[in-house]
DNA sequence: CATTATTGGTTATTTGATATAACTATTTTC
DNA sequence: GAAAATAGTTATATCAAATAACCAATAATG
């Protein structure tokens, strides 16, 4: 039924692309049982790895806009995951840090993620997996976010 | 600046995702040049693999949506750079080719395509960029396209 | 130290990609 | 020959990501 793709088959922006949907589609289905999605994931992560920062930071940090990581964080606030409070050094600034709920919430998350790359690991096996792993990061580390 | 991803930067779906991000921003703005988008050049690519095939195979294929795949074609189509003639088998259906004009194009895309490759090719060196093919080509199997 | 530029956070709005529902004409199945 | 499935399409909803503009506070500068 499907047809031959051609020079794309060995195309890496494609591979990729193809390759990021199957994970996503695998991780993402159990994070949305949890009604989250795989950014609100990855921001309760970085901001349980550095509390205290701000949403610039953090934003920045993972190449989200800072406009639209307004709402996200306000849905983990409002879920009582995440705590917004003024920041000392700075007037403008806010301190996020996770709630006792958010870490410990966040830990189950993180053991759904981690039987998730389990599979992905069982299905590459785990010499072709380690081989991934390093040019992925190296790739990953292109990215310029504003 | 950034912070600290915590376990994130091990995490193969986040790099996945941050990976892809950087490549296609680097090949996609090359498409953007010639006002066309990744999914508009997986297209053209695909038809001139298999000509004669219809929408739905195609859009199979690379995983879109038939339903989207319709304004996508028409705008090739109004290009000139893709046929889109009444299948002589079955009277539903239709038959994608590439006029000359769209191969023509296609091939100087290919080109600039190979160049992007390339560069990705040399930042990771050989060995690394072997070593990464062969596990995103069995990820991206996993996508079952509708 | 007074003015200017920059930064952190925010709102409102737009764009673009992808998903859903429903429909017609044809072909296939039983 | 009736019912089910398929090819293509339209219209519409949803959701992520980008753009523009703004305020308050801090940093830079002359």
């Amino acid at each position: 039924m499907a047809l031959d793709l051609g020079p794309l088959d060995g195309h890496v922006g494609y591979l990729l692309r193809r390759a990021q949907l199957a994970v996503f589609a695998d991780i993402g289905a159990g994070l949305a049982a949890h009604a989250m999605s795989p950014a609100d994931y990855a921001v309760l992560t970085v901001i349980d790895s550095n509390p205290g920062a701000g949403p610039s930071q953090v934003a920045e940090t993972l190449g989200i806009q800072k406009t639209n990581f307004v709402p996200l964080i306000r849905r983990m606030e409002a879920r009582g995951l995440v705590l917004r409070t003024p920041s000392a050094r700075d007037r403008r600034s806010v301190d996020l840090t996770l709630t006792e709920d958010g870490k410990t919430f966040l830990a189950t998350l993180h053991a759904m993620a981690q039987a998730h790359v389990d599979r992905v690991r069982d299905h590459l096996g785990p010499a072709e997996y380690e081989a991934l792993l390093a040019p992925l990061q190296r790739l990953a580390r292109l990215t310029r976010p504003a």
